[in-house]
DNA sequence: CAAAATTATTCCTGAACAGGAAAATTTAAA
DNA sequence: TTTAAATTTTCCTGTTCAGGAATAATTTTG
């Protein structure tokens, strides 16, 4: 057993979806338009906005930068001396 | 190369990859230890330390939170693009 | 250097993804 | 409300993932 919850993980992935849809939306991109941008499938871009878990992390990443997002990854939690 | 930034962007799988790697090596956790902390398959841990395309987002959010780290999102300089 | 530990790769099978297109549902506008 | 646009979902099929175990390959340790 994780010491981290699972909970946690979805809501990571459900943050993720948000931030997409927001930042497509302000880009004035329909998810037809993204995917072909994109260079994936609508159907890739619906489900990527609706948090589900299976979708593969390349193609993620390719929507992700096309809709103008930039990830980044840095430790939880981590005390305020970094 | 100081130690500038508390959270290291990446524009592909490449650096999230290294990150993880980096982090798991300092929580002194062997892959097979942090697979089964993240309750994934010890090959799916060098995957996603290798910076394979397709692996399931779900998943390696797991092993990112279990090692200790956090994905973020942000809006890239969103200058000309539109 | 040799042995041990860790990591990477291969083979196999079951399960799930991804795409396209169409239908169904939701949302927005006239 | 009616119509149009956008989003979600379903069906089908080919492709690919994930896991375990075994086997290389690499790295670390003595």
């Amino acid at each position: 057993m994780s010491v981290l919850s699972q909970s946690e993980e979805f809501s990571g992935l459900a943050r993720l979806a948000r931030q997409v849809r927001r930042q497509r939306r302000l880009s004035q991109l329909t998810q037809s338009e993204l995917a072909g941008l994109a260079g994936v499938g609508l159907r890739f871009v619906s489900d990527l906005e609706n948090g589900r878990p299976g979708l593969e992390i390349g193609r993620v990443l390719r929507v992700v930068e096309t809709v103008g997002l930039e990830l980044s990854v840095r430790p939880r939690d981590w005390p305020s001396q970094w």
